[in-house]
This record gives structure tokens, C-alpha cells and sequence, in this order.
DNA sequence: TCTGGGCCAGTAATAAAGTGA
DNA sequence: ATCACTTTATTACTGGCCCAG
């Protein structure tokens, strides 16, 4: 069904419809029905498909022909089905009616393609964007009358668009991107929300001769290096069809860094770079836990493995799968690391497997459901939540383990910012609010001598876990407060330039934390400078 | 509100916050209120943070300084501002709601962070979820009964999910992977909607000994490859930030391929491969025209062409951006590439710049408007569209001219069209219309025989440039009618393996058009196979 | 009892489509 | 093809109520 659903609509579309469509939704897809299905996404990648169609609904394809039937049978029906059109595509819409607001029909397929959208859907698009721009100028335009261009589009932040991936990593090296959906070190984890979204990026740099984890959250990048030379082992499996999880086993931690954003320059494009910094990951697993689970492309990942030609234990060789299709349960993976695959073929497994179970892998962690947080994480920092513009996408987790004490809840989790302090609102960009306060003192080992109020809770920032409260933490946030203590970690072992303490200079986290405090939810940042509208 | 509402959710939930709460925000914080512009993308890429603003209703900012002037202002009010769960997390949500309706509060915080979504977001998400659930059980209930799992989940469509690329690729040989936005082969254009759709993918594959041109459309993959030896020469530009232009030359046409996705398996998983085909690109450009532009990132592109050691016009040497970003200014591609580059620094440049230029180049086709098209092509087919299941998502595009007329402005933008000629409105686009069908005759050379009916002109598929009417191509689409000629073309020069015919083998050309035209819409392929869910 | 959280029902608001003209 | 509505879906809020401290 999914196809379809995506499919058609239109068209045929017309739909009709009727309620029966939900009747039709009952039938096959039912349970979703709702809309959610069918995302525009559309053609690309086959995880596309997939996340569609969750809706089910759609019967698929009932077409036309049918048309009276449908009501009938079950399914059916199409209902309409409801696309989502995704962020960057709305960003390109708003754009594109910004500079016309009734397109040709030409112009408007121009569009459709550009952007992955069927003609009807970006027709009615626009109608109903009209329509919507009618009422608002109607407002405001007592006011204003700037009529076109102003509300929407946000200027230049809207540019930025799709310079992507290049432009988050900006290596100086040619680098060879290695498609992956999670990555785990000890109970931290990360996963790829989309690969599109590069919130997590892994990629080996011949040059530098290091195999390195770009993460990118609430605004800002951070990454880890690590050097093939202390790569001591490592370890592949099937996972799903095209997937496999390789481990690899260091002799050292790897080298971390924290992307530095400086609103420079004279235009008003930020000069990013990077500099190290100690662990940014949750307890500091990265330094502590020297196995590293990256879950992705299975034949890059044998490749990249072949190429450190250290694989010793997978055994020789790695088989992977043929490049077509399989059932997924085929390769199982061992259960440690299957817990590791979130693709769940088979949707059950991943998710609540943990709930109420054990996590059992390294760490003994409670993690039981909510009661048993850390006290101070779990306090009802509620409020706050809010204060995080947008959430910083990633997901980080935190598992237990080493670190303990941490959050008793399974590894998922855990925010991201937490240790470093980002300086507050610093800069703009994303707007952090900084939040940071001052998470919770004893979560993380580190010294961080943050207060900790309330507001920390949902402060914080960075990828490493997050804590309680809700929102991540505002794009900005920042370094990690690395505690000082940092740099004894690795840093004996792996000494390498990143040593530098340098986040410290740069936010003094108390101040932060309490401005934050004070103002219970005053963020600071008003988002303005993205898009600020002019109006 | 916002914020707040954004915020806190839950727990404070309580929430009660009575009004004053949003007061408050206003406040101190009050700014960032709005919700609106926070999406929750966040972190994602900057084209995130556009995409939201996009409502604008709120003020920007109105910060919440004047707070007390919210109810004043026009707009007002920051409204809630809504975030829009992306079909990704979408499709997570449904399988997490599918095992457990009520996630505890530590689950959620998990889900939260796994997808980058506030934790006051996915509370909500849960509590209308669950009262949809109930609505729907209600309905059908009665017959069902199949409370809980049973609906939304759509079986191991599900799963798949973070697949992606690789999948798509589906490759024996390890790649890598060359991110990039355009690709322009005489006027022939695709531009990547998002680097995560993968609807256009660029890759090295050394075993394979060649470059890889990957278009992913309706559903369908569709990949040229042309060998390192038919390089004979390369040329590489700066053309913004991270991203530069290279334009190889080659001694004959590259090898066309076209997924072949067979339903297969005894599971359900389809098998999918490469057959060899003839040139799907419109108007059988990629045969005709040696030179293809690919615009991507700087570092890998520079990389891949030192490694062919063929790079004659860039002089000797590619010297790169530094990893900091600049002013797109800087670099200043040459006039006729600067055209290419499809980012925006500035948003405005790129839509219509070119609208009613010319396109020179070689063809001669009228392409004014619709009116112009081919006549089977433009034929009224519309209401297929609605047939495509989900857009093809890729952008392709004709350009005129041989690049040089292009754009006047300034590179950076230049959207994506623009120079070339777009028609005016015209047609598209992007969107040629060519439509392949019968295109006009003499603007393509080739032969092919396929009947044109009208059909052929949406029907086509791939990735070429679309015809007339709207939709993509269903997913199945498919073959490109391939002009029995086709062979002839490069296969004299080039001939490899891929001369086979098999194309007709698979599908009857005719029949399939006809068939989908009598029906009016009864596209043939629903999809299906893909993803099928099974029930 | 109050408070923190959470759930639910109900309800705005808005987005995506459909309808009819 | 557009417009004015209308539908349906989705997201978020508001309140009421419950439960555990």
C-alpha cells in the first residue's frame, strides 16, 4: 500500500473519498491511517518508502477504475492521503513564493521537480499559501501593506540550503563518507535521525589518516577522531540487508573536537573550524569505552575494515550480503550488538526491549524507568523545556554504564550538551539559550562546578546525553564543560593537539548558568537572527 | 506560548502556567517565545532552521521584551507555532506507539533524543496519538478488535528505514561517494533536492574502474557510468564555500543503467539490479553531449579528480577553499558555470533570473511555454499525476544554452534554472517537456522508435526530463522507451555490455502506454513491490 | 492538602487536500 | 487555473482528574 498511497493521490483523486476512507485505513493500513503515510517523500531512498508508510493506510492504489467501489472495500479507498512536505522543501516553497506567489504551471513542475513534489501537490501548495498569505497581509497589512516578499522568507539563512554536508564537516581533506545510522561507545549513542539530516556522519579522512565521528547538534559540530593507528581491532556483522555494524577496538581514546563558529568575517558568514576539546560524550564514554559500534553501509564498512586490514575478528573475511534485498532476519547479529541495529526489521525488537529490561552489556545501570533518574535529573524542570529553540536534532544517548550513575534510563538518551557549558547565547546562531545551566552535578563525573538549578535540567546542550527536562538544549550550546579533569584521559594516552582547554576561556559556565536561572525561562536568544523577517 | 508551550512541557506541565505564563515568557525570555521559529529541526541542517520560519506569523521575534505588546501587534501573538514531526521521526513514532502507547517519562525523554524531537513534543505526539488510536479502534473495533499493533505499523516496510543510500546504490564494489547538488549534462539537469534524498548521487567506484552518476526517480534508480579511462579531460572550479565544479569531457558516452526491481524473493523483499539500458536522459543528451558539469563538494571533487590525473584545464593544480567559510563571493566560477551552482547565498537569486532568457545550446527546441511542447506531450494527461505515487523526487532540469548565455547574476544563486532557458514559464523547467515522447522530432537526434503517445510522455519515467504533464512517473515507470537507436550512438564508440536490448524484453513499450492511457490513469505499477507491505 | 506528573477529553490552529464554480 | 470553502490531519493547548509523595 504504501506505494500507492504515495502514488496517485491526486489524481485520481479526487477523491471522494469519502469517509469510507477510513474504513479503508481500518482495512489495510488502518492503523495509521493517518496520514502520516505517505510522505512526498517519495522517491528517495528506500528508507523513504519505509517511513511513510507507517500510515498504511492508503490502499493502495485503488485507482480510478474502481473509483465507485471504493467505497466498499475495505481499504480503501485512498483517502487522501496526506503529505508531509519536509523542511527543506518548505524552505524552498517560501522561497519560491516569496518571488511569485502563482507560479505557472510550467514553472510550478519546474518546482515540483526540484523539490521531489508531485505538480498537484505543490499546486495546491502554493493555493493554499496564497491563501494563507491573504489572510496574514489582510492583518497585518493595515500595518504594513508589504504585501509580498517580507513575512516568509527568512533571507539569508534560507541560503544556506543545501551546501550540506560538506559545509558541516568542512575538512580540508577529501574525506570518504560512510553512511551510517547509529554509533555507539559504551552506553552513549548516537543516531542518525535521517542521513539527510547529518546528525551523525562518519567518514575516514586518508589524509589524516583517521577514521572520524561528525556529530552535529543543537547548531553546532563536534567530532572525534580517531587515528587507523589505534584502531587495534575490529570486528563486522551483517546487520540488515544492506547494513552491517562494525566494531572497532582502540588502544586509545580518540581525539575530540568541537567545531568553532566565528561570526568573523566581514559579509556575515561564520568562519567555522574546529578545535579539540576534551570528551564531549556523555560520562566521557568516548574516552573511557574504547569499542566504538557504527551501524551502516555494510559494503563500506567492509571496505573501510579491509582497508585498516586490522579485522581480526570477524574471522578473514567478511561476507556481506548480495546486494539485493533479504529478509532481514537472516544475519543475526550477536544480541549485544543486534540491540545496536535500530532498524528493526521487525519493528518490535528495538524499542522496548530495553523498558523494562536489563541492558545488560557493559553496564550495569538501573535505568529503570523514570523513578529511578538522578534525582536532580529528573526534577520537574518542566518549565523550561521550552526555552530550546529548536530541538537540537540528534539523538544522543546515554546509556548507563561506566557512567554509572547516570541516568538510570537506558541508553538512549541522554542529552547532549551536558557537560559543556556553552557559553550562553553567545552567539547567535542558533540561539542557544544556553541554557546549559548546570545540569546535574553528579551525573557526570567531570567537575564541572556548575550550580544546578532547575533550569539546568533542560539547559543543556550539547550531544552527549541529555538530561531530564525536555528540550534540548538551544542550538548554541556550545563546549562542553569539559572538566578539567579531561585531559588526563586520554590526553596521556592519545596526546595530541586537541588538549587545549580552550572551552573554558571561552564560557564561564556559572555565569551562564545562573543568568539562565534567574530568568526561569529567559532565553535569551529570540531566534531573530536566523530569518529574522523583516517586516 | 510558545516557548513555553514548547517547553516545559510537560512537566511543568502541569501546566497551568496559566497564562501568565506566557507572560512571563515574554519576558524574559519572551523573545525566543515564539515558538514559531524554533522548529524542532533544529539542529539539522541551516536549510532546518528556514524551513519554519516560514510561517513567520509570528513576528519574528517579537522577543518578548514588548511582551505586553504581544496582544498588539499585529501578528501577534506568537502563536504556538507548530513543529512538524519529519516523515523520519514519523515513521519511529508509529513503531514505538506500535509496541508501547504510553511511554513512561524516561521512554520519552529516549524517544526525544533518539529523534531530535522536544520531550513536550513527543508527550503530545503520544496523547493525540492515543486519541486517534482510540477513534480508529473505536470504528473499527467493532470488527477488528486488533487493538493494538495491528494498525499502524506497517510491517517491515518500517524497518527498512535508515537503509538508504547504500540500498539504493546497491553496489558490489565499496564506492565512495561524491556529495553533490548538480549534475548537468548539456541541457539535460538534475539537481539533488537534499543530499538526503539521494535522488542524485555521485560516486567513485574504483573496482568498477569509474565515475558513478546515480538518479534516483519515481521510485526508481537510474545510474551512468562512465569509465576513468573515457575521461579525457576534467576541469575543476571553486564555486562556493565548499563546493566547486567539475566538468569532465569524455571520449564517448557513459554506460546507462535502470534498476530492475523484481519482486522476488520469497519474502517480499524485492531483488533489485542493474540492467543495462540506453541513454534515459532527455533527449538522449548524455550520448550526445561529452561534457558533464557536476557540481559538488569542493574536497571530494578536487580528490577525485587528482586521482584521475587527467585534470588538464585546471591548470595544475585545484586549490581549494579553505574549510572556513567565506563569502560566496570569493569565488568566482566562471560565468558560465557560476549558472550551474544552484545555491543561494542569497535567496533571491535563483528563481527567476532567467525566466525569459534564451537558451542557445544546441537545440533549437522552441520550448516557449506549454504551448510549445510536443504536442502528445503536453497533452492533457494531467490528471496522472496524481498518479505518481510519490514524486519523483529529483529536480531535473533542462537548461538551454550551452551555458554560456546564462545568468547574469552573480553565482551564487542562480537558481537552478535560471539560465538556462527556462522557458518561460514555459514549461518547466526543469521539467522539460520533452518529453521525451516524441520530443519535438528534430530537437533530438536520435531515433527511437518508441511510439510516442501520449502516454510516453508522462509515462516515461525516468529521470530524464519529465514531459509535460505533472507527475513524475510512477515509481515503476521505468524504462525509458529507449529508441532502439540508442545503441548506435556511443554503443559503436563505447560499446560495453550495456548495449543489450533488454529493455524491450522487459516491457513492451507500447503496451505499456497504451495501457496507461486507455485507463486514464491506470498506471501499471503501483508500486508495489517495493515495499509491499504485507498485510 | 498540596504538588508534581501524567492522562484524557476537548478544542484551537494550521496544513494538506478536496469541491465546486 | 484560481478562488472560496470545506474536510481531514496534525500539533499543541487547556482543564479536569488521578495518583503518588
Amino acid at each position: 500500500m504504501s506505494m500507492d498511497s504515495a502514488v496517485s493521490p491526486a489524481e485520481s483523486s479526487s477523491t471522494h473519498s469519502h469517509d469510507e476512507d477510513e474504513r479503508a485505513d481500518s482495512l489495510d493500513s488502518s492503523p495509521c491511517s493517518s496520514t502520516s503515510p505517505l510522505t512526498p517523500d517519495d522517491s528517495p531512498s528506500p528508507s523513504e518508502a519505509l517511513g511513510p508508510e507507517k500510515d498504511s493506510n492508503a490502499g493502495p492504489i485503488r485507482t480510478r477504475s474502481s473509483s465507485a467501489a471504493s467505497s466498499k472495500e475495505s481499504d480503501t479507498k485512498e483517502k487522501r492521503k496526506r503529505s508531509r512536505v519536509t523542511p527543506e522543501q518548505l524552505a524552498h516553497l517560501e522561497r519560491y513564493f516569496s518571488m511569485d506567489r502563482s507560479p505557472t504551471a510550467g514553472r510550478r513542475k519546474e518546482i515540483s521537480e526540484t523539490l521531489g513534489m508531485q505538480e498537484r501537490q505543490t499546486q495546491i501548495w502554493f493555493q493554499n499559501r496564497r491563501a494563507k498569505a491573504k489572510l496574514q497581509d489582510g492583518k497585518k497589512g493595515g500595518r504594513n501593506g508589504i504585501a509580498d516578499v517580507p513575512p516568509d522568507m527568512p533571507p539569508e539563512l534560507a541560503a544556506g540550503f543545501d551546501v550540506s554536508l560538506q559545509t558541516m564537516i568542512h575538512e580540508c581533506e577529501p574525506v570518504t563518507i560512510i553512511p551510517c545510522t547509529d554509533l555507539s561507545i559504551g552506553t552513549w549513542k548516537r543516531i542518525a535521525t535521517t542521513v539527510s539530516r547529518h546528525d551523525l556522519v562518519a567518514y575516514v579522512c586518508e589524509a589524516k589518516h583517521c577514521l572520524t565521528w561528525f556529530i552535529h547538534s543543537a547548531g553546532y559540530g563536534f567530532k572525534m577522531e580517531i587515528p587507523f593507528d589505534s584502531i587495534v581491532e575490529t570486528k563486522f556483522v551483517n546487520a540488515a540487508p544492506g547494513t552491517g555494524l562494525a566494531s572497532f577496538f582502540l588502544s586509545h581514546p580518540p581525539i575530540f573536537f568541537l567545531e568553532t563558529i566565528t561570526p568573523s568575517s566581514s559579509s556575515g558568514a561564520p568562519v567555522r573550524g574546529w578545535k579539540p576539546c576534551s570528551d564531549w560524550t556523555e560520562g566521557m564514554q568516548a574516552t573511557k569505552v574504547l569499542r566504538h559500534d557504527l551501524v551502516g553501509s555494510a559494503v563500506q564498512l567492509a571496505h573501510v575494515l579491509r582497508n585498516l586490514n586490522v579485522n581480526s575478528s570477524t574471522g578473514a573475511e567478511i561476507s556481506l550480503h548480495p546486494p539485493s534485498y533479504r529478509p532481514a532476519a537472516d544475519v543475526s547479529p550477536t544480541p549485544t550488538q543486534a540491540s545496536i541495529l535500530g532498524f528493526v526489521e521487525s519493528p518490535h525488537d528495538l524499542i522496548h526491549p530495553s523498558r523494562s529490561e536489563t541492558y545488560g552489556y557493559d553496564l550495569q545501570r538501573p535505568h529503570s524507568g523514570d523513578s529511578l533518574q538522578h534525582p536532580l535529573t529528573h526534577s520537574p524542570r518542566s518549565p523550561d523545556e521550552g526555552l530550546i529553540p529548536h530541538s537540537t536534532s540528534p539523538s544522543l544517548v546515554a546509556s548507563g554504564a561506566g557512567y554509572a550513575r547516570m541516568s538510570p534510563h537506558p541508553p538512549r538518551n541522554f542529552s547532549l550538551y551536558p557537560d559543556y557549558a556553552e557559553p550562553p547565547k553567545a552567539h547567535s546562531y542558533r540561539v542557544q539559550e544556553l541554557d546549559v545551566p548546570g545540569r546535574d552535578a553528579n551525573s557526570f563525573p567531570m567537575t564541572h562546578s556548575t550550580p544546578l538549578t532547575r533550569r539546568s535540567s533542560y539547559g543543556e546542550g550539547p550531544p552527549s546525553s541529555s538530561h531530564s527536562s525536555y528540550s534540548s538544549p538551544s542550538p548554541h550550546i556550545v563546549h562542553t564543560p569539559f572538566h578539567s579533569s579531561s585531559s588526563d584521559y586520554w590526553g596521556s594516552q592519545h596526546a595530541t593537539n586537541h588538549t587545549s582547554p580552550m572551552l573554558s576561556g571561552s564560557l564561564p559556565s556559572s555565569s551562564l548558568l545562573s543568568d539562565s536561572q534567574g530568568s526561569g525561562m529567559g532565553y535569551s536568544q529570540p531566534v531573530a537572527h536566523h530569518y529574522s523577517k523583516l517586516p
